[in-house]
DNA sequence: ATTCATTTTCAAAAAACCCGTAAAATATCG
DNA sequence: CGATATTTTACGGGTTTTTTGAAAATGAAT
């Protein structure tokens, strides 16, 4: 499948550009695009990657939360698979990334803030305390804004239907 | 000033997770959270960092519209600033990676659903139609949101009122 | 308990990325 | 123009990140 094929290099390629690694973007893509569930051996085989590279990539895929292992009865070998809700998939990234980075910044500057004396009035001081102000409002101000969009499952679906023309949908099997 | 280095070193240390390098962040957090004009040899000092390195990612960040770059009459030396409006200076690097690094994705994509011949009714082919067809919206709803955030000064202030509580607020320096 | 299939770990190799140096280019002044 | 100040470019080496490959660990089946 030429297109498969030419998704997954395509988000592999765009992964950098976001500090994600080219094997963990190839791994999510390619669960994610043939919405199979894939053996770790049938993705190496198509990722031409090494056992190591993809049994990391794979934890790590797993960790964020964004792909699940099963094991079929009476089958030694693990299978992996991308849950089928797209939109939910790329909510839980949002909320995972705002945990683990965008959180101790945001402690950072609150840290920042709490650096600068009361006393100080410079206006070296007080410039310095204000950006730091607007960008805890902005990060909160962003927060606020994925809350709202995210809030439920019912509230995406809601937001996605209002946001975009309707196109036609095709039904989709599941896991297993 | 303690609490400037602290930002300083923190916006260089988030910076690897979003794709960017340490002293591009670190210029743009100087300029950023100082308010100042700074000249190159200014900024080079204070980072402990080359002339060649200092001017490659002031050249990238001015490409980038994030800083301007001034030279003061009967001076032979630049100086190098920071626009004062915080929020429109995010919301000019949100447009800018959505220029360079979305747009040819979602061209991508779209050139990935070009390649699944419509006679293909297999069930393989009607999950990739599916979800290259979901994140096609997806990309649209986040450009749509985003427009509506940011689609003048005006509504960016409306939003970050109405999101945040107000806080104390302190005037700035302007560029010079 | 042993074997066999599979996954995980980790040290070392490879690749990618970043940065400092110094030479070249550009700009300003006399 | 020539001298001086400053910025830019090129590239070699250093650092970090990613990947490999093989050994160790796991765990299911006999």
């Amino acid at each position: 499948m030429q297109a498969q094929e030419r998704f997954v290099m395509e988000w592999g390629r765009m992964s950098s550009s976001w500090g994600i690694n080219r094997t963990m973007a190839q791994l999510h893509a390619l669960l994610l695009i043939t919405g199979q569930s894939l053996t770790m051996d049938e993705m190496i085989e198509r990722l031409h990657i090494s056992r190591g590279n993809a049994s990391m990539n794979l934890r790590d895929l797993h960790e964020w939360g964004v792909i699940s292992r099963y094991r079929h009865p009476g089958n030694r070998k693990d299978v992996y698979h991308a849950p089928d809700d797209i939109v939910q998939m790329f909510a839980h990234v949002v909320r995972e990334r705002k945990r683990r980075e965008i959180d101790p910044t945001v402690s950072a500057i609150r840290d920042c803030m709490a650096m600068v004396p009361e006393s100080d009035q410079s206006q070296e001081a007080e410039i310095l305390r204000n950006r730091l102000a607007v960008l805890l409002e902005l990060f909160e101000i962003f927060d606020e804004i994925f809350k709202q969009i995210f809030a439920s499952n019912e509230s995406v679906k809601t937001m996605f239907e209002s946001f975009s023309q309707p196109k036609s949908k095709t039904p989709e099997d599941s896991p297993g």
